[in-house]
DNA sequence: CGCTTGCTTGGAGTGCACTCCAAGTCTCTA
DNA sequence: TAGAGACTTGGAGTGCACTCCAAGCAAGCG
């Protein structure tokens, strides 16, 4: 497989929003559990594994259903991800943190692979789910609102019966 | 099953929660799909799954695994749910909604059989519910910002290819 | 009375997302 | 160079939350 200038486009653009992303949300966030080794972009797969708090069975699972690029391998066979495949990682997992189905992350994949016509198609994928976080966020406050409710309704009771 | 004192004290705790609610939330949603009939207390399964949008199925499951209070019959054997239940399938589907495990809202519903003297634990098992909820609220917020910069970055290339 | 439709049960089946296994190969340190 | 430990594979297994099935009972209608 040879790397052509569109799929140089679209690594960028892929991964220029995890580049910028720790800046942006380095306020929400301690410190970064394990942060990764500056200057390196070969990492084996337990080394990832630690970074991204995935299983070694699980990225070769995500492997085998196409839902990585592919990996580069030494001489033998053994895997080695380079700092793109973490970056790629990093937005799987925010993905799948916010419920989006493993057969969508693989169809966004797809598109990725197919090159640059396939951005439209990808903006909508994420439109949709975009809108389903919205929705989920919602539900989320909505349900709050019940807890704190609630919580208070029990914290008032356990407060009467110990004052007396 | 005889009803006492502390049965209605904790009914009208788990009731009051659920009343209050459509008041306090009417702003967010539409109208609601299936308003609950006034003056009747009797439902049957099929009715009960329209309102909730939880099937027939799901119900009986929930009830054999101990997630429902006793559900009344009719002398034939039949299911007629009341008010009260409904309102705690409200209360369980918000639960479910936001991530909470099966598992977790059986335990909950045993300590709400039990009586007043599980309040505590209530309090602490909610508790621990909310924070996970607010946490998670957090990372999809997080994945939102991605999500967010990505479609603008798709936007942008689909106005700039068009706009050539 | 027969027909349709709805309800009952325990148990089996489904789909998702991993998670693990067995058996063999490779890498690193002493 | 020997041994510990990490890596490889396809396929099987797990846990969760349903989801459905078969066989039978019950209610309402023409």
């Amino acid at each position: 497989m040879t790397v052509t200038a569109t799929d140089a486009v679209v690594a960028a653009a892929e991964t220029a929003v995890a580049d910028q992303e720790p800046a942006r949300l380095a306020r929400c966030r301690g410190p970064v559990l394990h942060p990764r080794p500056t200057g390196r972009d070969q990492y084996t797969i337990s080394e990832v594994a630690e970074h991204t708090g995935l299983s070694a069975h699980t990225l070769r699972w995500y492997e085998r259903i196409g839902l990585m690029p592919h990996v580069d391998r030494t001489h033998t066979g053994q895997r080695r991800f380079s700092n793109r495949d973490l970056d790629w990682l990093d937005l799987v997992t925010k993905l799948r943190l916010t419920g989006m189905p493993v057969a969508d992350m693989v169809r966004y994949a797809e598109l990725v692979r197919e090159g640059e016509h396939t951005f439209a198609e990808r903006e909508e994928l994420l439109t949709a789910h975009r809108a389903d976080v919205r929705e989920r966020i919602a539900e989320l406050q909505d349900t709050l609102r019940v807890l704190d409710y609630k919580i208070d309704a029990y914290a008032d009771a356990r407060r009467a019966s110990e004052g007396v």
